[in-house]
Parts: structure tokens; sequence; C-alpha cells
DNA sequence: TAGTAATCGAGACGGTACGTCGGGTCTTTGT
DNA sequence: ACAAAGACCCGACGTACCGTCTCGATTACTA
């Protein structure tokens, strides 16, 4: 801006980055303590020691706020690419059931999907920042599978990976009690030996 | 119930069913209309031609009369018993994808969900409302299929009801835009030709 | 009323005097408990054991019951006629005394007088039930005295009225602990032995 | 207060007190308008062009707002020490005259009395702010009179300001209209060549 | 004796104001 | 320029009370 290199031009007090790191650390805290709807902005700002204009300068809004703080416990581990089919997608699938039973995500994940008819800008984050790469890793997973011969050729990978997906989700967040054990397990032998066109 | 003598003697002005009937209306459209979180008491109220103090006279708070307002939109149609398996499955996924597909459903369900964590009562009503009848029938179903080898013996009937039920959540619900064309039939073909122990 | 014309026809159920009774009783036992503030005419209602729409049916209001109720607590005995000037004042004065010391007059003078810029109809029945006919025996008495030379030709009668009632008033309603102790006397003795033209 | 350091360190943003003067000129403005029993909070918020928390965050109720803006209003000038008796008692009569005649008192005066029992606080108030500093300059002006043989010397300085008080608002609030005229002067008359023992 | 009509207790109703709470913005002083 | 503090506007919340309205039940006078 100023003359040439020095891109951002950087005056004034540079943004603390402690401050940052302590707004995203009381947001977790007070998330998982009071849950979503006892939740405040103001309680963030007092328990990381911070304006709440400061929260407002770098955050948009509450929602955003919370996606950001969350988003590193909801983002779900990918599945491997080792040769095997069903260690892949096993893996796979015990990253979702993992990440799914992270106690932070009970409270964010349906706020955020209960707003992504309002606001289709959540729904883009969602998808790409959360679900997406490992959507993406389990096609990739289930194309090799098919490719090998492991799996049927017709198979439908949006399906299949819906399935993993909802039923996890299911299981894990819906019901009363999570019911997991061996679920990745079960769900992979389904893939795996059953015949989804 | 009706048989006996009308145990409660009914003093006092009756509750105007009028009124009563209007509210939960009106908390549908304005649901349906504004969304949730643009939805007012206040509104309900203009919008019934109702006091405010009314509706809190009947329904505890927000959360609740928005409940009740959806209740019968959220019951899921249950499937039937016809001698087909796999035509009785494929209504009762219908019926689910029906149900899900409500334009009041997304408005409500991951409200009601999110709080499930802070107000055990809600996952009470919300289970046996809701999906508890629509699980039952399809477990019924099932066991019928089992019975006439039409499925597997050893078959999970939990984890098939949970996977019929997260699939269709996450086409419906979850993703950008709903998948269904078809869906219900190739779940049970899923189901009855797969190979699930 | 009934025996001659029969003008109003007197059919259906005759007002029950008990519940109107009840009503008053209630409405001056509530005021004297709580206070105006908390005085609610439900509460009133379930004291007397009565319901709400009977007492609407005979009081336009919260404030025209409490005016009948409180009544015969205001109304102020009056000056008598005995021969004696100073004796006849002497009473008066003590009576308006006693009358405003009421306890429940407290509660009920302020808000009614407060009421009468809005409410002229109130201005009237405060004066003409409460404070005109004590005026008037006042005034005679005062007149009876210059009349018999006890008091000066040209006194301003209501001018002392208005000073005896308004000294009475303010020792009894308004400075924070009533001193009465022989006001009425001293009064009486400025009116008597002071020159007011 | 001042000199030393500013104790009070002075964080964060300032009170406006713009908004402070709007909110009492709003309520001053509200009140004599609409009076007392259509004053609103909400409506003073409006006409101030603020909002209602803060009016909330200043005055603890409704009460408190009403007192705080009208006080000055109520305030009564004080009877001066011009070296004359009749003239300090009778400016001070006169000031008590004006006061009384504000139109914002006739709404408030009222309503604070008639919670004076029940909140002593109020007493307190109404007292010391704004008839205790004009009794103290009347009772000075009497001491005065005594003492230099205006008036006599066992005069009863408590009654007599008592009875001037007690007229001037019977005159001025009670009777159904203000006959003042020539008010202060006969009182005065009445207290320098009257007997009060 | 049956009918008619106004009363009663109970309590639901529409409405209005209260005082509280939270979101997101703005304005100070300090660094 | 950015930070903490905290005041600001806005608008929804749930509560309380007013005065009105319906109920079924009662209690007289009338036919």
């Amino acid at each position: 801006m100023t003359s040439e290199a020095g891109s951002t031009s950087q005056r004034g007090r540079p943004r603390d980055a402690r401050s940052h790191q302590a707004v995203l650390a009381a947001t977790l805290d007070l998330l998982g303590e009071v849950g979503y709807r006892r939740f405040t902005v103001a309680g963030v700002a007092k328990r990381a020691g911070v304006g709440k204009s400061t929260i407002y300068r770098w955050w948009p809004s509450k929602l955003d706020l919370i996606l950001e703080a969350a988003a590193p416990q909801l983002e779900i581990g990918l599945a491997p690419n080792t040769g095997s089919t069903r260690h892949d997608l096993n893996i796979g699938a015990e990253q979702a059931i993992a990440s799914y039973s992270s106690p932070i995500a009970a409270q964010v994940i349906f706020v955020v999907i209960a707003d992504l008819e309002e606001d289709p800008r959540l729904r883009e984050i969602y998808q790409s920042k959360w679900v997406l790469p490992w959507r993406i890793s389990m096609a990739n997973a289930l194309e090799r599978g098919i490719a090998n011969g492991d799996l049927t050729k017709g198979l439908d990978v949006e399906l299949v990976i819906d399935m993993l997906a909802g039923t996890i989700f299911q299981r894990v967040l819906v019901i009363p009690e999570p019911m997991t054990d061996g679920l990745a397990q079960r769900l992979i032998d389904l893939v795996i030996r059953g015949k989804l066109l």
C-alpha cells in the first residue's frame, strides 16, 4: 500500500495474536460448559479478558466465531490410501465417528445446519471445510476399490457416502445414547459385501 | 375416559378452541415464512389475533409452542402390513422422506435436536412422539420379512433402521440440495438384497 | 323502589348483598395489608370468594371500587353546634385529624388526588362526598362565631378552612411522622385569637 | 473530589450526556403531555431516541426516572435574608406557591407521597431534596424575626412552617381550582400579626 | 310447575406495560 | 492502528394486571 514491498503497510498496533487465541479457547470452553443456548459473546469476552469489540473486529457474528472456534474439532480425519480398500474405508468411518463424538460437535452441528436454510454461506462452509475433504477421501477410496475389483462396478459412490455419514450421524448425535461399538466395521462390511447398484 | 362422569367439573370459561388452533396455525405459518430465527411469540399473537398471555398460558415457552405446532408435521407415517416386505419397507421409507421434506421440518428439527443435550424432556418428546412409532412399524416390517424368509435371519434390525433414517436425514436435510429421487427404492433394495449380518 | 311503579321490573336473581359487602371488606383489608401498589382486583375477588366479573358488574373500575370501599373511612365527622365556637371548631378539627389518620387514608387519598387532574369526576366525588360536608359544618361554626362576636367580622372563612385542612393534611400525611398532639387545640387558638382579616 | 487524581480511572465509553439529558427532558415532556397514568418508559425511550436499556441502566425503575427528572421542577426556592422578616417570609411563601403550581408538580407529588408509605427511601428523597432546604430557610427567617422582635418569642416554628406549606398545598393542589391571589401576603400577615404561642 | 331472566363463581381472553437480556455498534482512554 | 472497557440502540423475552367475555349453576319473580 505505502511504498512497495511492505504489501500490508502494517501501521498502528499489530493484531494481538494472544487475544485471538484466547477468544477461540474461551469460545470452546464456554460452549462446552454452558451449551449453545447460554453461550454469549459478552461471556467469551469476559473469560478471554478481551473487549467485546475485539471479537467483533475479527468475527462478523457470534455464529462465525463459534464456527471458527469449533472448526478444528469438527474436521474429519481422512481415509488413507494403504492399498487395502477395507482398511481405508474403515479408517475413514472411524474418523467420522470420532469427529461427531466430540463434545463440541453436539453443541455446534445442529445450530449450524439449522441455519443452513437462512444463510447459504453456512452451507458452503459446513460442506467445504468440514465434510468435503472427508467425502473426497472416501470417494477416492471407493473408486480405488471399484478399480481393483473389491467393489461392484456400478456402485453409487455418493449414496454410499451419504449412507455412511447418515448412519453415523444418527447413531452418534440423534438417538438417545450413542451406539458406536463396532459400527464402522459393520458399515464397511455392508459396503463391501452388499450389492449396491 | 368418556364413559364415566365428566370428572373435571368444567368450571369457568372453557378454553377457546379457535384461539388455540389459530395460535398453532399462526405458529406454523410464521415458522414457514420467516424461519426460526425471526420467529417471534408476539408475531404469532398478532397474526392469530390473540393476546400474548393466551399463548403463555398454555405453552410455557416459545420452544414448547413450536414443538406442539410442528408435531403433526413431523410425525412420520408408518410402514403398513400388506404382506409384501418390499412394499411395506418402501412405504415406510417414503413416509420418512416425505416427513423430513416438510418445509417446517427443516426449521424445527435441528433446533429441537440441538437442545436435546440441555433439555432431556425434549429428547423424550422427539423420540417418543415423532420417530418411535415409525421405528416400531419398521421393526415390525423387518421382523415379518425375517420370519417369511425375505430377509436374512441375523439381520440387525436397529442398525438397518438407523441406516435408513440416517441416510434419508442426510439426503433431505443436510446436503446442499435434496437428492431423493428413487432413494427409498434403492435403500430397500440394499436392505433386501444386501447381506447384513 | 319496588312497591310503586315497579319501574325496575326486578326479574331474575337479585343482587347478593353478602357478596357486595364481602367485596368492600376485602378491598379495605387488602388495601391495608399490601397497599395500593400491590392491590389487585383479582386479589380482592379471591379474598372475597367472589368472581371478578361480580366486581366489575357493580364497580366500573378498580378505582371506583376503592373509592366506595374507602369512602366511609374518609368521611370526616362534622363540627357540631353546641353554642361554644371554640368547642365546635375544636371537635371539627379533631374529626379531620382522626379521619386523615385512618390507615386507609394514607393509601387512598393521594391516589385519588393524583387522578383529579385526569378524571374530573373524581374531584367531584372527593370534594362532595368527603370534605364538602365537613367544610360546610366548619363554615357554619365559623359564621356563628362571627355572628356572636367570638371571631373577627372580616374573617375569610374559606381561607381559615383551607388553613386548618391543609395544616392537618400536612402533619398527618406528609411529614415523616405524624405530629398531632394538641394540634387541633392550637390551630383553633390561632383562629380565635389571631387577627385574620 | 476534583483536586487529587481521577480516582475513577474512567475506562470505557463515557456516559453520553446528551442521552442522559434527552431522557430527562423526554420524561418531563411526556409527563406533562399525557400525565402519569399514560406515562411509559418505552414512550420516553422513543421520544428521546434512546434504547430502553439505556434508561434502565441508569434508573432502576420508572419511578426513579420520574423522580430525577421532576426534581428540579419541585425544588422550592428559598426564603432570602434581606433584613425584612415580612419580605423574607413572603418570598419564601411565594416560592412554595410557584413550585407547587408547576404543571409537573401535580403529576408527580401525589404519586411520590402515595408511595412514601411503601418505600421509605422516597420519603427521604422527598423531604431532603425538595422541602427540607426550604423549611430550613423558612425556619431561619422565622428565627431572625423572633430575634429582632418581629415575631412572638414562643412561636412554634415547625407548626408555622407546616401551616404555611399545608395551606399552600391545599390551595394549589387539592381544591378544585387554585386560589392563590394574595395568598402569600395574607398568610404572612397572619404569622406576623397573629398570636401563635 | 315451568319458564324466564338476571345473578353468581370461575377463569380464559385481548391488550398494554413492565423490567431483563442478548446481539452487534460506537466511543472513550491507553499502548 | 489496535486494544479493553463499557455505554449505546434495538428488539424479543416472559410476567403481571386490567377490564371483558363466556361458561354452568343458582335463585328469584312471572305465567
